[in-house]
DNA sequence: AAATTAAAAATGAACGTTCATTCTTTTTTT
DNA sequence: AAAAAAAGAATGAACGTTCATTTTTAATTT
């Protein structure tokens, strides 16, 4: 176990409630005064961490990113098979939603919503370059549609997202069943 | 072209400008003054109209969404074949995003964040009736999978609203290619 | 090892601003 | 002229941020 220094430790403890306290009440209907409440810690103390309330959002949104494509493309490697590898992808991207719902929910919030600043926003898609390149080797090879990236992650990976706010609106419930057809659904509408 | 009266075109100036300034802003960035002024108004009147502000969005919410509905359904009939009646509706709703861009914004932003009531969501879905009894019986006619209502919107209707916010940050252009592509894709996953 | 000092981290109260809403006055309609 | 609609100014609460201090940690000296 790594041993957080006591400084690392508030800062997480920010970042947490930060995610929690947008996802229940979106960006802007959440105070600072909230998120240091549920940290506990002053105020004032957010500010030693963070430039202002903007830069707060913008970072924990690029940390909580990083840390799903680092799990999306953990077992991944580029010189498997198009299929294989989109399967693997995916369903790695399954699991960090279903694992990690609160960073899922919060990453569907902001790719939604215009509380991101754009550079930020940006540098969270430049994590996706492997899928990318693995789309783009599927369309060489005849194995997937020749679609844009923006119709094929349209119908792939956007669904998951739109299933858990579903889901933690308590509409519905997510099971292993309906990973696997959600994963069919995906693969039909983009395979050859 | 219909008759207004006067307080209806204040009244739809209004719901016009909530509209815009949601759409740029997000609705907490949206301040009243900002609406009364793009409708050329005083804030005062504004409460003429609504009782506050989140009877504003919840009204204006429910007022987009039936006529949302209203358009993807004008031309469907519940006795037309699934695949037919499928195509056409899917088709009317690309329709109203490509030309009604505004309006269909608006509905992502509200159906992905906790702006609205969650009454006035519910009430908006009861509209999606004829598209869930389409769906119920192309399941039993075999003619689509065996998939939830969720899923069924999840990788149909769905996807559309994400390409309508790509196209609104500028990062894509949707054309009649794009939709017939989004229209194929969308039936190859839900097809049995 | 204990005592002292310096540095860093953290705090709660306070400030200035913004905002939703209300109040009073003016304009428009009947 | 009375009633209704609209306007603009006013209000109080809430918010992001800063500031003056205190508390904790680390470094240095005895």
């Amino acid at each position: 176990m790594t041993v957080l220094k006591k400084s690392e430790i508030k800062r997480n403890a920010l970042v947490k409630a930060t995610i929690t306290l947008v996802n229940n009440n979106g960006f802007h209907a959440t105070p600072m005064s909230k998120i240091a409440k549920m940290a506990n810690v002053s105020p004032a103390t957010i500010y030693l961490y963070f430039e202002n309330k903007q830069d707060l959002v913008n970072k924990v949104y690029i940390g909580v990113k990083a840390a799903f494509t680092a799990y999306a493309f953990a077992t991944y490697q580029d010189h498997m098979p198009v299929a294989q590898g989109f399967e693997l992808i995916w369903k790695r991207i399954a699991d960090f939603k279903l694992n990690e719902g609160e960073e899922a929910l919060f990453l569907a919030q902001c790719d939604n919503t215009p509380v991101i600043d754009e550079d930020s926003r940006q540098a969270g898609i430049k994590h996706l370059k492997p899928l990318l390149d693995l789309w783009e080797r599927g369309r060489q090879e005849r194995i997937i549609k020749p679609l844009s990236d923006y119709l094929l992650y349209a119908y792939t990976i956007n669904p998951l997202s739109f299933l858990m706010v579903m889901q933690d609106r308590g509409a519905f419930k997510i099971d292993k069943n309906t990973i696997e057809d959600a994963y069919q659904a995906a693969w039909d509408s983009i395979k050859h």
